[in-house]
DNA sequence: CTTGGAAAGTCAACAAGGCTGACATAAAAT
DNA sequence: ATTTTATGTCAGCCTTGTTGACTTTCCAAG
C-alpha cells in the first residue's frame, strides 16, 4: 500500500480521518492494557484505581501537601479525601503536619505503602517495558512526543516539573 | 558519555525505572488529554464516556450486534444496556432485528446520532492531528507501536480486525 | 414438534469514584 | 482583629461499573 514516506525519503503524515481515528482506537485499547494489571492487584486488596494514583503521586513527589496533590490529580477534595482516608486508616500513608505552614498535611508512603506501589508499580513498569522493547528505542522517542504534544498545557506543564522533580 | 547505541549501530533502550515511570505518567496525563474535549461536549448534551464510547463504535461498524459491542468494550450486557437504552430512546440509535437471526439486534446511529459522533470525533481528531503534527511523522509511528504493544493480546486482535474492516 | 440453549432485554441491588454545597477548624496573612 | 487559606467532613447526587435472577424470543438439534 504505502508506507507514509515520500520519494526522498522523508516521511508524510496522511492525517486522514481513518489514520487519526485508528491511532484514537488505539489510545482506548492500549489504556485498557496499561490499566489491567494494576487494577488486578488493587482489586486483590481491595482498592482502586483512585487508590493507585494518590498512591503513586505520594511515593512520586514524597511529602507532598494534599492541595498540591488534588491539582496534580484534578479530583476535588472530597473525592481525593475518601480515598486518602482509607489509605491512612489502613497504615499505607502518613499524614504529618506541616512544618513551616501547619496547616498543610505532608503525606508519605509508610513501608506497606511502598510495597503496594513497588507491586503496582513493578506491574505497569512491566508492561512498558515489554510494548518498549517490541516497538523499538525509535519508536519510545516518537511514543513519548506524541503522548506529550497531546496533553492539555496546564497538564503538560506540570508533567514537565515532575519530570525535573526527580532524576 | 552514551548515546544509547551499542557499538554495532543498534540503539539500546535504557529502560531505568524513571524512564518507564516517565511513560507511565506521560500516559495517565496524555489520557486526560484525551477525552478532555468529548467530555466537555458530551457533559453539554448530558451523556458521559459511555456513551461516547457506544457511538464511536456503533458508528465504526455499523450495524454491529450487541454481543459484539460487548466484547468490544469489555463491560457486561446491563451496562452496556442502560446505555444503549438512552441513546435509543434519544434517538441518537436505532435498534433493527436481526435479518437471519431475530434474535440479534443490529445497531446503526440515527442522523442525530451522526451528528453526536461527528461533533465527539471531530474534537478528538482534533487533538491528535496537533499532537502528531507538533510531534512529526517519525514519532507517530514509533506512538502507534507502542500503544499496540502494550495492548492485551486478545484486544489487539480485536484491533487490529477492527482496522481491516474499514479503510 | 418439542426442547435445549443462545441472544437479548429487564429488574433490583450494590459499589467505586466522580460531583456540589455547606460547614468546621486551625493557622497564616493582612 | 479580620480575612483568607488548607484541610477535613457530612450529606446527597450522578455515572458507570458489577452480580444475580428472571423472561422472552427463536434457532437448531433431537
Amino acid at each position: 500500500m504505502n508506507d507514509g514516506r515520500a520519494p526522498g525519503g522523508q516521511a508524510l503524515l496522511f492525517l486522514t480521518d481513518e489514520q487519526l481515528r485508528k491511532g484514537i482506537e488505539a489510545m482506548f485499547f492500549a489504556y485498557r492494557g496499561f490499566t489491567a494489571d494494576p487494577d488486578r492487584i488493587l482489586d486483590e486488596r481491595g482498592y482502586g484505581r483512585a487508590h493507585h494514583r494518590a498512591v503513586h503521586f505520594i511515593s512520586r513527589t514524597s511529602g507532598t501537601t494534599v492541595n498540591n496533590l488534588l491539582s496534580i490529580l484534578g479530583v476535588t477534595k472530597q473525592s481525593l479525601n475518601r480515598v486518602l482516608r482509607t489509605l491512612i486508616e489502613d497504615g499505607l500513608v502518613e499524614s504529618r503536619v506541616g512544618k513551616r505552614d501547619k496547616r498543610e498535611r505532608n503525606l508519605f508512603l509508610t513501608d506497606a505503602g511502598e510495597e503496594l506501589e513497588r507491586a503496582l508499580s513493578d506491574a505497569q513498569r512491566e508492561r512498558m517495558k515489554a510494548a518498549y522493547r517490541e516497538a523499538g528505542p525509535e519508536a519510545v522517542q516518537g511514543f513519548r512526543a506524541v503522548l506529550e504534544a497531546m496533553m492539555d498545557p496546564e497538564l503538560r506543564r506540570r508533567f514537565n516539573r515532575l519530570k525535573d522533580d526527580v532524576s
